[in-house]
DNA sequence: GCGCAAATTGAATACCCGTTCAACAAATTG
DNA sequence: CAATTTGTTGAACGGGTATTCAATTTGCGC
């Protein structure tokens, strides 16, 4: 059985299951028998392919990771290099898997709280949060003083992970555009603030 | 045995029990077991006095929301009635727990998961959040227009959750002193754009 | 076809947890 | 000081889950 590539196959299969198990059970009735189930595989591969559930879990956080960083950069590809477009670029990009997923926000929350408990997925966790500030300073740093493109950065990046946890608890209740909006009309006060105090 | 209050005391005890499990263990390790020692009592009297462990965590959240509404309350009354002093005062009330309970926003982040699986602690999240909201609008709404009120209680909301689950997920790298200095400057911000657009 | 090794299965296993309830202890009453 | 109510215990039980591994299937070279 010397498939190329059939262990990338099984594991995109097995996190793609997760994914749907977790989005219709909830992250707690997600079990290593309902994705067996959902994947067509038995409940043994698991451990083969992840070395447990565990495993599994952090695979799949890394995959939605991988996705998110894969939007931003689509979406940074075709704008300008103006920092204030690329900044909407990047709040456009944050909230771009709500829609086409209710149920991601969800997830999202569900693995925040798993992160507290494992330092893998803590790990990833800051990595990503890393990357998100330091790409929105860079921007701002271009439109105003380093300290108030610092805090200003903070002040988006708890907007971002605000709404998404919004959104979680909300069940729809919270329209991404809207979210989208105002995280836009913060980020254009601030500029605004800026200006009128350089004046 | 007509000692008043028993039941009062033992509620208590075990709520408190409950907070400081799940605070050294995680809301996965949470358990019966863990809880009933931590509060040196037997793990048969949960089900006494609160029906199984569900009502036992719903009476904990609830603790946790009088907790926030007192700390709220405390910090309104010496103030003025400024609407600007009022607002700075619920962003000030919204974070003063942070401070003395390092890991309780943990906890916040675990009821937040859990409540979208029970009915009853969704309610509960979904009356607070309301009242944060109300309240913030009630006083913009002296400062701005309407729609520019509501957006803005939209966004401090987003924010000061954004802050907690930052908290949470940081481990003490976040200032609680920062994310109050952030939110109360993106009010004034805010107050100042419309003003701008006034003029 | 044949044999071998990789891939896959799923019943059996072992663990953990919440709930129950009969028995026990303590306090109150008559 | 019995009798009785109230408060408390913790072993036993049942449901459920992740993991394991011997057996089985599958694909490929010869």
């Amino acid at each position: 059985m010397a498939r190329v590539g059939v262990e990338t196959i099984r594991r995109q299969q097995l996190i793609d299951a997760t994914l749907e198990v977790i989005e219709t059970h909830g992250f707690q009735g997600a079990t290593i028998g309902k994705i067996a189930a959902a994947s067509k595989l038995s409940v043994g591969i698991v451990s083969h392919y992840f070395g447990g559930k565990q495993g599994l879990l952090e695979a799949t956080m890394r995959y939605l990771l991988s996705c998110l960083q894969q939007d931003a950069s689509k979406l940074m590809a075709g704008r300008s290099h103006d920092p204030r477009e690329c900044l909407m670029a990047i709040v456009d990009a944050n909230f771009s898997g709500v829609q086409t997923h209710a149920q991601s926000a969800k997830t999202w929350l569900a693995f925040w709280t798993q992160a507290m408990h494992s330092p893998e997925l803590m790990r990833l966790q800051r990595v990503n949060e890393r990357r998100l500030l330091s790409n929105l300073i860079y921007h701002l740093r271009q439109l105003m003083p380093r300290e108030r493109a610092q805090a200003t950065a903070q002040t988006v990046a708890a907007m971002i992970d605000g709404f998404w946890l919004r959104a979680a608890l909300s069940e729809g209740r919270i329209e991404p555009d809207q979210a989208v909006a105002l995280c836009k009309t913060y980020i254009d006060q601030a500029i605004q603030a800026n200006n009128g105090a350089r004046k």
